[in-house]
DNA sequence: CGTAGATATTTTAGGTTTAAAACTTCGCAG
DNA sequence: CTGCGAAGTTTTAAACCTAAAATATCTACG
């Protein structure tokens, strides 16, 4: 007998096509979640390169030193990311060329470079931060609050379960 | 009266990183979601390298035909792995080069090549598979499955609300 | 038949990303 | 004070990735 999957009913396949109801759970959660990311963010950058004709990392980078009061340094964007240390020295290279931010040494420790954001670079992240989240916003809304709050707490869950294992702290 | 963001609970600072609580709760859903991506990501990454000497968006295109009977299209696997079809072909280029997958001319149609697994790529993605569903078993462990049956629900929510404007189909 | 538009893939140019090695500076034990 | 391991950053080489242009084939219409 033939099985042509007749289980597709959204959209274009993806990372779940082909996945099997027998397949562990935790696999088809994991990739769920996967498409869901890169769906969202796959948005986000192309929304983010055509109205404002930035990428997506820069503006990472943008959004963490504007939640930082006062800049952060190399390691500290590296770790905030989760991209190699390697990466944010390029990321920040081209962000300084483009005037958005400045590299000042940190005073105490020659090691360190204190980044952050110039008023142009300021200026430039508050233009974008409405469309943002309006396109996070249009992109949720699917989802009633109660649907939301639910899904940030099993995040949150998640998020622990998935953490490198943490110290004991055992004292 | 100062506010030292003491509402870091758990370890190292993320994306989520300085949001605040009157944020919007779509933006903290997409933040922690993006958190919990990346961070699996990068742990199944690491262990593909350091255990089969594998790339991860190499391992993806050998899952993908692995669950295809038949093999793929490079517009099949572009729209699967919801990558660039440029990418895909730098990526079976390498593959190729490898000995794990085969370029084969399309009978019906000459502007497609079917893209198949070869015996060695079976082989190569059979020693991986067990290796790989362990370690997503191992990051979700600490949720029971009634969560993640729960999980898997709202992210099916998310991914219909989040996917581009479907065609109406009209009746 | 001939060609205009659609579809499938590759090419191109530039940016992003990683892992690992190299470099610099710091803190500290001796 | 001297060296040694740790910490912060950059460099390097290779891979990944995108958007846009170019190429090749197919389909359909006249």
């Amino acid at each position: 007998m033939d099985d042509p999957t007749p289980l597709q009913t959204n959209g274009a396949p993806d990372k779940e096509a082909g996945i099997q109801h027998d397949d562990k759970l935790e696999l088809r959660v994991w990739l769920r979640l996967l498409t869901c990311a890169t769906m969202i963010e796959r948005e986000v950058r192309g929304r983010l390169r055509r109205d404002f004709e930035i990428t997506l990392p820069r503006f990472d980078v943008l959004a963490q030193l504007d939640r930082a009061a006062d800049g952060l340094t190399m390691g500290e964007l590296s770790g905030r990311l989760m991209v190699s240390n390697g990466n944010i020295t390029g990321l920040i290279d081209r962000l300084v060329a483009e005037g958005l931010v400045t590299r000042a040494a940190k005073p105490g420790d020659r090691r360190s470079v204190h980044v952050r954001l110039t008023d142009k670079g300021k200026q430039a992240f508050d233009a974008m931060t409405p469309a943002h989240e309006a396109w996070i916003d249009e992109m949720l809304a699917g989802l009633s609050r109660r649907e939301m709050a639910d899904l940030y707490d099993l995040l949150a869950r998640l998020k622990s379960s998935a953490a490198p294992a943490e110290m004991e702290t055992g004292d």
